[in-house]
Formats: C-alpha cells, sequence, structure tokens
DNA sequence: GATGAATGAGGCTTCATTCAT
DNA sequence: CATGAATGAAGCCTCATTCAT
C-alpha cells in the first residue's frame, strides 16, 4: 500500500507547501520534489505522473476529512445539530491548514476540467453527507417534506464554499470558525422555512 | 474608444466561442484569431495581451449584465422581489447563453490568480447590488436588523453560482430559470429567520 | 506547397549535416535549428515533430534520386545496361554526399520501427525499379525464365546497400564507383545463370 | 568463468525475449531483469552495463553459430558444398530461433553506431569464413582468379543478410530454408562468371 | 491599420545505474 | 551473492508575442 510508505505522504505534503507559496502554474515537479526532500525521479515511483500527485493530495487531505465527519457525525441526533457540526467541522479543518485552504480554494481550481472532473468525485462523498442531513432532517419534521434537497445542498455547499474562498482571499484576516454559528442559523433558516 | 470598433467584440465574441469548445488551456490566440476571421497580430492592437481579452471578455459580459440589473432593479420595491429578479436575471441571461455560461463557470476558472483577482474587481459591482438589496431590507424590516450582510451576501452569490455550475456541469439537463423562485424561496427563508 | 519554401530544404539540409556530424541519438531539435540558422519553433512550422524531420529527409534525397533513377533509365535498352545505370547512379549519388551516405547507411537505422518503416515505403519504388528491370530482362531473354526476382532483387539491393554500407565504414577509403563495374558482373552472373 | 554459472545466460535470453517482444527502445533492464527472474541489479553482477548485455548476447548467439560452422563447413570439400552449407545453416540457425532473428535483423540495428561496431567485430569472423570459402574456390578453379572477394563477400552476406531481413519483415509467411538452393544458385552464378 | 512568419523560453518524464541492506 | 528503492540528467515541443512588410 503506497499510502503507508513515508514518502507518500512526504511527497502531498510538498505539494500543498509549495502550491500555496508559488501558485498552481509556478510548482514544478523539481520544487515539489525538492521541498520534500527527495530526487524528481522519486515521485513517479509513488505517482503516475503530476496530475496524479494532485488529484491524491485532494482524496488524501479532503478523503480523510469527510472519513472523520461521516463518523462523528452520527454522534449528534437532529439535522441541526449535525449541519452545525459539518459546517463546524468544514472551517476549522480548513482554518487548521491555511496552506491547503489556499490550494483548494485557490489553486487547484486552476487545474484543467479533466483534474476538476476527478476532484468532483471526491467531493460528491461530501454532497452525500449533505444529501443525508437534509433527509435526514425531513423525516424528523425539522425540514419541510417538500424541501429540494438538490437546491437545498447547492445553497449549503455553495455557501459553505463561498465563505472559505472569501476568507482565503481576504487573507484570513478574521477568524474562520468563528462562522460556523451565523452561517448555520443562515442555512437553516433557508431550509426550515414554511412551503411556498 | 476601442470598444466602439467593430474587431473589439467580434475578437470578445471569438474567444467565448473557442473557450467554450476547446476550453480555457486550449484556446490559443491562434484560434481565437481564426475564429474572429483577423490575423493573430491583430488581437494585439486591440488588446494588450492575451489576459487583456479574457479580462475584457468578462467585462463586457458581465459588466453589461450587471448595469441592466442595477437599471431594472430600482423597478420593483421589496428586498424580496429585488432578490428575485437579480436571481431570475442572473439565470436567464445564462442561460440564454450557454457558451459564455461554460466559459464564466467552468472555464474562466482555471486562469491563475492574478487574473481571477481581476474577474472578482468585476464582480464587486454585483456584489455591492446584493449588499444594497439587503440594506434595503433590513431598512424596510423585511430582514432582522442583526443580519450579517457579508454572510448573507455570501450565501446569495455562493448558492446562486453554485446553481448555475451545477446546471452547466449537468449539460444544462433542465431549465435553470425554473430554479428561480425556490433558490429566492430558500435564501429569502435564510435571510429572514429571526436572530440568534 | 511547404518544400518550395526555402526552409523547408534548410532544415533538411542542416538535419543531414548535424546527424552526421553527431549521430542519430545526439542530433537534437536544437541543433539543427541552429545549423540551419532558424529558431527551435521554426522547425515546427514546417515538420509536425522530429520524426517528421528525419522522415522528409528521406523522402526528399532517397525521393528525389529515385525519379532521376526511373527517368534515366529508359534511356537505356538492355536489362544489363539498366542494371549497371541503376549501380552507377546509386553510388556515384552517395559518393557525392559522403554526409547523406553516413546518414542512410548508418543512422537512420538505428531509427525506431515506425520510422523504418516509413523509409521502407519510400525504398519500395527503388525495388519496384529493380523489378522492372529484371521483369524486362527476362522478356527479353536476358535472364532465364524461372529467375526468382523477389529474391534476385534482394540479392541485387543486398549487394548494393552492404556495398555502400561497408565504404561508409572504412571512412571512403576508396573510390565507390570505381566498383560499379565490378558489382554489376557480379550481379549479372547472379541472375543470368543458366536454370537450376 | 561468467558465462558458465546459470544466470549469465538466463540474462541473455531474458533479452532475446524482451527485446524481440518489446522492440529495442522499449527493452528496458527492469523487463530483462523481470524476465530473467533476477533483480535489476543482479544483472550488473554479470554484465558490466546494458550495452554489455547486448553486446554479449550476439557473441553468444552468433558467435555460437560461426563456431559450429566453421567446424561443420570442413566436412565438405568443395566451394560450392560449403556455400550451401554456410547459408543453410545461416537460413535454418534463425529459423529456429524467430525471436533472436528479430532481434538480430530488425531490433539490435536501431542501436548506436559504437555498439554496432562491436556488433561488426563478431562478424568478422564470419566473413573470414565467407573469404575462405571463395579463397579456396579461386584455389580449386571453381571461381575465376581475379574475383574480386571483397566485393563478392559482400555480395553474398548482403544477399543472405537481406533474405533473412525480408522474411523476418514478412513474419516467416514462408519456409526461410526452403530457399537455400535457389540463394545457393544465384550467388554460385555471381561468383563464378568467367572474367570481365 | 492589418498581416502572419518567426521567435525562444521552459518543464515533465524516463530509465540506466548505484549502494545500503 | 542478491536486492530494489532511489537517483538525476537531458530533450521535444508549445504558444504568446513581435515586427518587417
Amino acid at each position: 500500500m503506497k499510502r503507508n510508505k513515508p514518502k507518500y505522504m512526504q511527497i502531498i505534503d510538498a505539494a500543498v507547501i509549495v502550491i500555496a507559496e508559488n501558485g498552481y502554474h509556478n510548482a514544478q515537479v523539481s520544487k515539489i520534489a525538492k521541498q520534500a526532500g527527495v530526487a524528481d525521479g522519486t515521485i513517479y515511483l509513488y505517482f503516475k505522473n503530476k496530475e496524479d500527485v494532485l488529484i491524491s493530495l485532494f482524496q488524501e487531505k479532503m478523503g480523510q476529512f469527510i472519513e472523520k465527519v461521516q463518523e462523528e457525525i452520527v454522534e449528534v441526533n437532529t439535522a441541526s445539530e449535525r449541519l452545525y457540526m459539518l459546517i463546524d467541522k468544514h472551517f476549522s479543518f480548513l482554518a487548521s491548514d491555511y496552506s491547503l485552504a489556499v490550494v483548494t480554494q485557490l489553486e487547484l481550481r486552476q487545474s484543467n476540467k479533466e483534474l476538476r472532473l476527478k476532484i468532483n468525485d471526491v467531493l460528491k462523498d461530501y454532497l452525500t453527507v449533505i444529501d443525508t442531513i437534509l433527509q435526514k432532517g425531513i423525516e424528523t419534521g425539522e425540514f419541510p417534506e417538500n424541501l429540494d434537497i438538490r437546491l437545498a445542498r447547492q445553497m449549503i455547499f455553495g455557501t459553505i464554499d463561498e465563505t472559505v474562498t472569501t476568507w482565503v482571499m481576504n487573507d484570513q484576516r478574521y477568524e474562520l470558525s468563528e462562522l460556523s454559528k451565523k452561517v448555520h442559523y443562515l442555512l437553516m433558516n433557508g431550509c426550515s422555512g414554511s412551503p411556498l
């Protein structure tokens, strides 16, 4: 299992730093190798090509986050609590690793369509988590029965994503995780409104 | 004034088509020139460089849209109506020009940080429109006084943007503008909730 | 027509010189460009890629030789005279351009199979010329009716080719074209022998 | 003596197979090692470098063939019989090991000049065998006194080589060894013709 | 104003070889 | 003897931009 070898994560962590510091288009393989303390060729022992490094980066970092959220979220019961946990974990996760936040919110978005499609595959699990919360909320009566789940999911994800991106673009001039409550409040209102 | 010369818009329209068809990274200057029916060098008579074409593209297309929204929005009175108009104009504007939607939602996002910052400058006017609606809504009592305008704006823009992007990525399999009402409803609920 | 532009042949001639001097595996595109007095990128205005330069080189040089042989060969009548002309033209053509001889006999043979197959396509016309001579000779009674044309062609081409290659590998220590008569004599004997 | 250790021939045989299957330029050391069932580094215990593997391959395979021919050829007496034996042994040797034929006729020819020069060293013994046959033939009166031995040798080797190469390139669609008689006949005629 | 031929910098990837175990 | 993880040099090609006509 590649990911158990130390150099695998070593290279991924180096990629995050190099991309955050130099930008996506100035993150040459040689820079990543240097940052990771390995030879250029070594990267190709662990990754198929440069794109594979970037996909793996996203899979490892977001994947591990999504897994943790999936596990922890079942520990609270109401949809509201779960949504709050989702928002707060999301904010505190990216707030704790600014480089990673820069990479996921700004840099990785300039990758080509192919790479972005693969990134979206990873995100699908995240969107499913949101859908499950919404579904649960409808069942418990916290959300109206006719809530359009797809639209509500887009609102939730779009809001969270836009909030993080704005925070990153403002150079973390304020505490991201302090916004959790307010964002949760806005989104709960959005979802809970009585039917049209 | 450059923009009054026919070839100026001719080149911008060509850029939209070429980027939509070939993707951002395959939209070479020579392709745009060919599509516009001019020589490569001619582009440099109207634009400083390639980046300038893309910024101008965004400025012209979004700029004219924002202007129109700004004008029309004062014709209705409540914040709710104005928000509805904003959403609906936004959706119908991009639904009426799929190439442009592909370019703004998918392709132009792969540009480098600098270009994206300039694009954000253009968007600032749009965000100001949203802020004005929210401000107005607070004054008229439609929204609670303690509404966090920045967060609410992020929710509104994030939701609209995410909705359009999803629609584009789904190859316009449904009518985007039919979502206006529901999105408006979700966002109004989000903004109107009574204070924490 | 690309081949009418001066730079087309300029690049091909440069390629012959660079390959002859540095060997096939040390004939970098940048060296060829420098020798041709053009920028690296200019080569790609006239050729699809590096391989295309090499194929074109062979096509232009051998192609023009084969055409000339085809034209001149009809001016003499007997198969024997035609065979002599073929051998002599072949020898004097390569003797007059040692660089080209090095390239065709030694360097181009280290190219990959794909390239060699395309080179063989060019040679097919040459082999056809040989076959026509043999056919003619059988008709006129100069060669026995049961001459195996394929084998005879292989003997003729193999002998000529091996003779030139040996001459090149011996660093042209003797006059290649002085061998024409003797080679012709050997091959005529080979072909003319009475049936088994 | 290296060649007595089992892994020595094991690696050479693996090289033949790997080159025949993948082509010269896709015959990486790691592939040869894998095919031989040894580690990459082990190859360097038996060979100085990759080139040494290829030279040794040629030396072992052709060397053992040439030795056998040298021994057997003295068992027949006339130059004609010896030439026939040479041709027939050559054809049947390569017909019996198609992989080896592919490697010697097609793949190894793409090697660089240095390697080919070393391969030619091995071939010198073979050419000497031909020369001896010719010399003997002149002494016995089978060939004219003024036969140009070098040219005759080139004809003989060129014809045999071209015949095998054509057979390999035609994917052994016919029996190579069935050509022995005809080729022998052609070459005997070529050499025996009365003086100019 | 318009053309389009020419420029040339810059990076991903392969693979023969080494050497610590 | 044997292993195989690690090394790092080296080159083809693209494409934004220029400038002579």
